[in-house]
DNA sequence: TTGACTCATCAACATTCATTGATATATTGC
DNA sequence: GCAATATATCAATGAATGTTGATGAGTCAA
């Protein structure tokens, strides 16, 4: 399931509700160091491994993360291009960025 | 209910969660063009006022907006600071960031 | 003081989510 | 083929979430 057709409002819910719990925020974090297999999540977090395959399957359908399959193995890494769009949306939505150029009815 | 006292994941969930509803969502995207009352967003958004409210004060809660009182009406304004966190996260944890310089166990 | 207006809160309900333990699927080495 | 390993999926359960409609509380003006 891609979230790639989605309405862009949808598509960022869903990176931000995939982001919203401290397990997977605790995995991105440890993917930002390169690409681990779900054994090593399991160890440095100590988490079952039916949990651990639970957020990377959110984080996956979210569109956050990628995964490679290798022998036994799954790689998982995180998926840059996810989180320049959340670093791009919390830029555009600061207050005074449309000060003088908004035309929507909304903002007189 | 301040969320400046939680650990840093704790307090980034919280960040996340708020966003990880397009209702809140549209909510912020209106607050970037300036601070609204109450009833202007529920005019532009055709939302029940009780829900509004209910995810305003998630908002509020998360720390991501804040809001003012003016005779009867609240104006809510989106807290800078929050998204310059948000955005932060998200350059944080990009792949290849660590590299080199990572000294942990589970960063060979 | 009364009534209109703005907003918050509550109760009830349906939906979604996270966790656990059990089971299924795929891959490898013997 | 068989056993071991890595991972995914399923079922059950409890907790959290979002919506709606009703009520309450503060503010203003007549």
């Amino acid at each position: 399931m891609t979230t790639a057709a989605l309405p862009a409002a949808t598509r960022a819910a869903r990176w931000f509700h995939a982001l919203s719990d401290e397990t997977r925020l605790e995995i991105v974090r440890l993917l930002s160091h390169g690409e681990r297999c779900v054994c090593e999540l399991q160890e440095v977090l100590g988490a079952a491994q039916s949990r651990l395959s639970f957020h990377l399957r959110a984080l996956k359908d979210a569109g956050l993360v990628t995964d490679r399959r290798e022998g036994r193995w799954v790689y998982y890494a995180v998926n840059r291009e996810a989180l320049d769009h959340i670093a791009a949306f919390a830029g555009a939505v600061k207050p005074g960025k449309h000060a003088g150029s908004c035309r929507a009815a909304c903002c007189p």
